[in-house]
DNA sequence: CTCCACTTCCTAGCGCTGCTAGATACAGGA
DNA sequence: TCCTGTATCTAGCAGCGCTAGGAAGTGGAG
């Protein structure tokens, strides 16, 4: 049905404007109007399409959640031994943060309402996920693997969400990536 | 002087009401309109104390860190040996940052402008760092102690923000600290 | 071909936000 | 008692997310 298939059309346009705009200036700077203006439609549109503003960002979330899966994997599959693999993933993990922060935050410091810890996480954040366990399983040691990996993340986390607002300066970040990919690679 | 006094009584009214506030309803419910009544005062009247919204976050935050420092100083002080200092000192501040969710935010992930990483670093923040490096020293080897405690302060935080945010489920906290406590204190 | 029903879309507006210009009330000194 | 300067308030701006109600356009039945 021809409808359907322009509706499907005009929902994409609405999430790639907003991803473009966030990225380009932030997610202050992605209101319903300019949203609405990108897509030549009036505002109502978007409720047509998405409960809320919200829900538009979980979706450009979501996009982010396959991009930064796809990463790891790639990373991970070129490393040289399981020891390089944790430092490049976790390279990766972070290059991705700084290159997209808006991405970022939508995926994981905003208030998107979103199914994380539960039972029906997103496809591709749940890969992402696995591809972090994979590659610090080797040094697990027999502590639980889920457990290793959600802290190894948060450390890569904190690292990203503290540089980012200021709170830790620029210039230590290559050393204290290094602590913290020593710190669980061994 | 009588009226620099009352001025200064009333932008500590400020202060405390904003607190309050945020700390019982979140920084959203936090409006200048509320604010201004609950301090019994027209809206203007606060911007002739502090230079907007942010500012008086900022004001609070301060406070926060004073506190937090506290905690950390009193836990360590009453810590058995090292190791259990770093898990004590670990516990005390995700304590301190489920107990007070606003007041941290305010500190350390809502986008207020204070000098955080530059040479006039609020006193109080600069006084939690310390304790946070003197707990970690006995096991920062010949790494540089800063680059040490800002890591393991940025698993913390990773940790505190993942799960309030509901990337993390609540359940595993304890197994989470106890890694993340373990990769910094051997 | 005409009419009607239905879907789609827009205009206009609500209640809220942070913030500010201009008018008013009040204080202390001559 | 009058005047000057400060302290404070009222009223309003431009923007926000979101929505009710009406207009326009589409597609099928007679």
């Amino acid at each position: 049905m021809r409808r359907e298939r322009e509706r499907a059309e005009r929902e994409r346009a609405i999430v790639a404007a907003a991803r473009e705009l966030a990225l380009a200036e932030g997610w202050d700077a992605v209101t319903t109007r300019r949203l609405a203006a990108e897509i030549e439609y009036s505002q109502p549109v978007l409720y047509s399409h998405f409960k809320g503003k919200d829900a538009i960002m979980a979706a450009v979330a979501v996009e982010g959640f396959a991009e930064l899966a796809a990463a790891l994997v790639s990373v991970r599959a070129s490393a040289a031994d399981p020891r390089q693999a944790v430092a490049d993933v976790a390279a990766a993990y972070v290059a991705f943060a700084e290159q997209r922060p808006a991405l970022y935050d939508a995926m994981f410091t905003l208030a998107v309402d979103l199914p994380f810890a539960s039972s029906d996480v997103p496809t591709d954040l749940a890969r992402g996920f696995a591809e972090l366990a994979e590659t610090v399983r080797p040094f697990a040691g027999d502590a639980d693997l889920e457990v290793v990996t959600e802290t190894f993340w948060s450390g890569l986390h904190g690292l990203v969400t503290l540089m980012r607002s200021g709170r830790l300066r620029r210039e230590g970040h290559q050393r204290r990536l290094a602590v913290l990919v020593d710190r669980f690679s061994r």
